[in-house]
DNA sequence: CTTATTTTTTAGTCAAGGCTAAAAAATAAT
DNA sequence: ATTATTTTTTAGCCTTGACTAAAAAATAAG
């Protein structure tokens, strides 16, 4: 069994070693995890002692396939309880992620077997993010440049196809990063050019901008 | 907020002043927390700075109306919980203990809301215990005597009219004291005894023994 | 190819909650 | 009423997971 604090460890660097490949650094568990970087050594090392992670000094840390296995296993819970919390008892899909926060470390199989059973057995949460089946597999969603979106579609940020400073730059201030949902308000076919929403955001984007973004959709 | 082991010591405070009246021990408190007096007096010092309950050295602690109504707000939690479990994901009633003592201690005002409408805002649980309703009141419920009872009826035991060193023995041994839920299996008219069902034993009782003590019924 | 800077680790503290052993108070027994 | 026993508290130590400050390694800059 493992500790809250391990958990949400391990948590962390599952959602980091998805995005950039290779070890994960300590500084970013660090900050991804809102604490100093001599904590997250301090736990990577006892993490590393348990098997759960390969950990180089210096170099960085990698989750193992048990690691992995944990990770998915919270990750299921998560976002089961997320789709509880939205298509039961009412919450708005933004309301939803410190409950789930929560209730991802309740320790019970037969619980998630019960409301997986419950809930129809989905696939997706309510912000649109597979939710690994019991064997830790997820769902396989094809990638789409975001141009092939069509209007009231959606996808989540996954990648870049050109990664110049300048685009990623205009990323950052548009606030789009891996993870971040994006909505096609509209599409004007003769150019190709979108109104999106991105969080609360809404803005104009030309074809060159959605054209070089991979999104993942249902 | 309070720390997950606060809340447990909190709760178990509230549980033992339910059945005794007056201060609850601080050995009381260790032995229901499963751990040694000198953590439990620890404990106590603290939860009695928060105002939680009142303490005095060498003779208890009490809750006050802050610590009560803590309580009453974690058991209230814990039973909707097991409601959910029951009603909902078809858990059997003496598998969910366990599972709902960790839901107890999520942290959500609104989920709790949502959560007690989805149920239906239900007055019991499972297991025959009332839920508290948001303010922390308890539905009345009239003790009867056991022997008032007829037969598949059940009760909660919550005292004793007799309290004769021998009966008390015999309510010992037969493993009945407060909280303990008795089910009627059967009942002779001629002489009023009956068959009754304590956790998993089955055994006959005078009409003598169903006179002595007080049930809850729903 | 050195020096400067950033990243990471180590060493030493701290608070929460537990423990053991010993002291002190309360209760029981002579 | 004084001793014996039980209950409760105190004192000191341990582990977990955080922190700060300083040292060491890696990386960047001249």
């Amino acid at each position: 069994m493992y500790s809250l604090a391990e958990e949400n460890y391990i948590k962390a660097i599952f959602h980091l070693q998805q995005t950039k490949s290779g070890a994960v650094s300590t500084n970013a568990i660090a900050e991804s995890m809102d604490t100093k970087a001599s904590s997250a050594t301090d736990m990577v090392q006892k993490l590393a002692d348990k098997k759960v992670l390969s950990y180089v000094k210096y170099k960085g840390s990698k989750l193992t396939e048990k690691g992995k296995k944990i990770a998915t296993r919270i990750v299921r819970k998560h976002r089961l309880w997320e789709v509880f919390l939205v298509d039961k008892l009412g919450f708005h899909w933004d309301e939803v992620h410190e409950i789930a926060e929560q209730l991802e470390h309740i320790h019970s199989n037969e619980l998630i077997k019960r409301l997986d059973a419950f809930l129809g057995s989905p696939a997706f949460d309510p912000h649109g993010d597979p939710i690994p089946d019991e064997h830790g597999n997820f769902m396989k969603t094809e990638k789409k440049l975001l141009s092939q979106l069509n209007k009231s579609q959606y996808g989540v940020c996954v990648g870049v196809k050109e990664s110049s400073a300048e685009y990623l730059q205009y990323l950052d201030k548009k606030k789009i990063s891996i993870g971040t949902k994006i909505n096609v308000l509209g599409k004007e076919f003769f150019d190709g050019s979108m109104v999106i929403q991105v969080g609360r955001d809404q803005f104009f984007i030309s074809k060159q901008i959605a054209e070089n973004l991979y999104v993942q959709t249902n």
